[in-house]
DNA sequence: TAGAAATCTGTTATCGGTAACATGGAAAGA
DNA sequence: TCTTTCCATGTTACCGATAACAGATTTCTA
């Protein structure tokens, strides 16, 4: 590997001339800047980050924490962990993946949080890295998010588009702010429309949905389209539907909320709003990354959401 | 941070002898080492691991490499790469994610690879930097694996223990070891109880397993179980047999192999052979760090598979 | 055109460790 | 007792980069 001293030599300059080159390009004349270039071109020069990071006195370490008490297994988490690491992996970036038991242990040069309730905010808050959350929240945190609400604003509208009379919401039973938002767009649009909103919140496994929907089938009106704020709730809701002898799409439409593997292996697929979590999480990474460079806050950048289609909506 | 120096300092000794306390502790008096540890304990020094990758010259990267042309969403390779991680992380080692196209890109100090075929024999016995397969190989490398002909020779006499009479294998269409080796286990059950092998191959995809059983289903004998290479044909199955009208697991038996979160979310939870995909590849991780450090190689490391039961097998 | 200011480039010290060599005192051999 | 060996410790140089300062030109000003 060739260092910046090799490039120096090559170029008959001093390495100082060579790190101003890669550094301060501004500081050396054109001249120089050529014949160093050139060095580097023919040595294929690579710049030694760990050299770097002595320098800088950094650890190149990035924290991932993922605050909710969710097992890792879950490909939601996994795929925000992918797109992290792919960002950071780029810039030879390395990431840690901790939890509130083993938060405090290391050193690092940034956080990017997840799941953060309201009693975390003072220590989040008396961090003294960079820090980017992942989801939205009203603290002033800079953050990356989905449009929760008008993920599902627009869904409800497709379903009322397809001539589904009655709208159900079916979310989950968390203080998130996640949550109120997409309670709030599928409110909105029943309101635009006249219509009553009818909500309920569970826990967010597929079977207490699924449950919710068996004991209720008789209450439950044909044309019927529900608007689930997760793809596992709407898999337990199609499966229930299903189950209890109703037709999806035909006589009840389902769709869910995130896009990320169970959408595509429910039978019919789902119909959901679907996030980028990959991309989101890169989108962490890289306004993390800025933020340790700049030392400047990036604000928040917020996803619009797709509806990707699947069969649970009639056509 | 304290440093090597500050810790130096309290003990009344040179950097050195700090430096030799911690790495050759044999070289040093045990009145010195005492001085060096209370110190160390006093300061809370950590090791700043940048500058000795410096000295070591090394990158603190490790590769890993997955060959095959996989969605990145899918879990299996998520929890791979988490696993990975895991251990990475706790050594402070970065992982890199590369395939075929962005391979030779950059430095590193080791690398994890799957999903190798045949004719890539020949630059990995070329790479200069440590390797550790995942998934096993007949050519000598060392891999971590799950010991894939246990797996299915244990499932199929599950089946028969529960009293299906027939056992009909559904394998993935690929030259690859691991397939082999369930197909393997599979064959020496079924032999060793006279009755005679049905093996079909496919696609890795639940609408490829479920179109066939749907198009064969008058050929196929009440009482049998459908012994499938991955949770994703077994799920095709599952759904074909059920959409047939078939019962499962009363008349019909399935099941899988993987057990990473698709089996989960079949109904009936499809029981199946489950992998501890994320333990392997931390041990991967560890047997490739070792590996770095020793300059040893580490052998294989078999993982024996568990069975875990859904309600695709009767009870 | 002398002297000051600005601009460019090189030298030195530094980040936090480790290897290689140097030193000084104790144990061993003559 | 005097040398030789050994062992524990310290000194120096180095890994590959960068910041701060120093020195050498050039340009500007009076």
């Amino acid at each position: 590997m060739a260092t910046l001293m090799d490039v120096a030599k090559r170029a008959n300059v001093s390495k100082m001339t060579v790190s101003r080159v890669i550094n301060h390009p501004d500081k050396v004349t054109d001249e120089l800047k050529q014949l160093v270039y050139q060095a580097m071109k023919e040595l294929d020069y690579q710049p030694n980050l760990i050299a770097k990071a002595l320098v800088n006195n950094s650890t190149r370490i990035i924290k991932l924490c993922i605050l909710e008490d969710i097992d890792t297994t879950e490909p939601y988490f996994m795929n925000l962990m992918v797109g992290v690491a792919k960002t950071l992996d780029l810039h030879q970036y390395s990431l840690q993946l901790v939890t509130r038991r083993n938060f405090g242990i290391g050193n690092c040069d940034g956080y990017i949080i997840t799941g953060m309730r309201k009693g975390d905010l003072e220590w989040v808050q008396k961090l003294d890295k960079p820090v980017i959350m992942f989801g939205e929240n009203r603290y002033g945190l800079d953050f990356v998010d989905t449009n929760n609400k008008a993920g599902t604003y627009r869904m409800a509208r497709l379903a009322l588009e397809k001539g589904y009379e009655h709208l159900v919401y079916i979310g989950i039973d968390s203080k998130e702010s996640f949550e109120y938002s997409r309670e709030a767009g599928y409110i909105q649009q029943v309101q635009e429309n006249q219509m009553i909103p009818e909500l309920h919140r569970f826990g967010n496994h597929s079977h207490l949905s699924e449950e919710f929907i068996r004991s209720h089938w008789d209450e439950i009106q044909q044309n019927t389209a529900f608007i689930c704020a997760s793809d596992r709730l709407a898999m337990g809701v199609e499966r229930a539907i299903s189950r209890c002898g109703g037709k999806v799409p035909d006589d009840y439409g389902v769709t869910g909320f995130d896009g990320v593997f169970l959408n595509q292996v429910a039978s019919p697929k789902i119909t959901t709003v679907k996030q980028s979590i990959i991309e989101m999480g890169s989108a962490c990474g890289e306004n993390l990354l800025d933020k340790i460079k700049t030392n400047a806050s990036p604000g928040n950048l917020i996803f619009e959401p797709k509806i990707s289609l699947g069969g649970t909506l009639r056509d």
